[in-house]
DNA sequence: ACATTAAGTGATT
DNA sequence: AATCACTTAATGT
């Protein structure tokens, strides 16, 4: 598979400023991609032109793919890896929203650029990526022109409304313990893989928790035998 | 062996 | 649940 890789600066490479592929053949490799990986965009002629205009990109862990205020020019899907979603306030304190993973896209996104609004969400590489990029333009055009197109936006959102909405009473009623399971099961589930490799302090970082609460947390969690503790490491059971 | 970083604990607010 | 102060444990040099 080739793997166009995007110029990058100081290790950021930004929707925003990448510029669109002048092609008009279909790209072999994204075509059997998008059948392999994204069945649900049903029109032939849909998968050929995300063939045509897309962009294949690999991303290494810790890439910023978006961040607050930047306006968005490819919207993208992603194939492989997972991209955490994360959520800023002035102060600098930031909280986790969700991850997102093979077969999905970045639900943000679509309402940034159709308003063509800023960003309102920062979007890094969790584990390494591999996506396809489409300009912002198509978008929009195939709402109208591919149900199956409409429908995969669609139900983006629907999930993602539906993941927010946790997201709120779990914060707004200070569930700690079920946002730390919550998260635990999340990544576990993105990364597939049972055992989470991350110190107490990033977690609380993510959930804008202090340390020795995640800390106090997780002994609790182990006492319980739902998760096995060890250095830099995170066993679920 | 020593320094550094991660994790555990109790007390206080 | 946050912060502080401190201890203990693991790991790197």
């Amino acid at each position: 598979m080739i793997i166009r890789e995007a110029k990058i600066n100081n290790s950021i490479k930004r929707l925003d400023i990448m510029q669109n592929k002048l092609s008009t053949d279909i790209n072999p490799d994204i075509l059997k991609i998008i059948q392999a990986h994204f069945s649900n965009l049903e029109e032939l002629e849909l998968q050929e032109e995300i063939a045509i205009h897309g962009q294949l990109l690999q991303l290494k862990h810790g890439e910023t793919l978006m961040d607050y205020g930047g306006f968005i020019k490819l919207v993208p899907l992603v194939v492989k890896g997972v991209i955490k979603i994360i959520r800023e306030d002035e102060n600098g304190n930031e909280i986790f929203l969700y991850f997102i993973q093979g077969g999905e896209s970045c639900t943000m996104s679509f309402s940034c650029c159709i308003q063509n609004k800023r960003s309102e969400i920062r979007a890094e590489v969790e584990d390494d990526a591999i996506i396809i990029g489409i300009p912002v333009q198509h978008v929009d055009a195939w709402m109208s022109k591919y149900q199956s197109w409409k429908n995969f936006i669609m139900s983006s959102y629907d999930a993602r409304i539906n993941e927010l909405i946790y997201a709120i009473d779990s914060i707004a009623f200070s569930k700690m313990d079920e946002r730390l399971i919550n998260y635990l099961e999340d990544k576990s589930h993105a990364l597939d893989t049972k055992t989470i490799h991350t110190t107490h302090q990033n977690i609380a970082h993510d959930l804008n928790a202090s340390r020795e609460a995640v800390s106090r947390l997780l002994k609790k969690l182990e006492k319980e035998g739902t998760v096995k503790l060890g250095r830099n490491k995170i066993e679920l059971l």
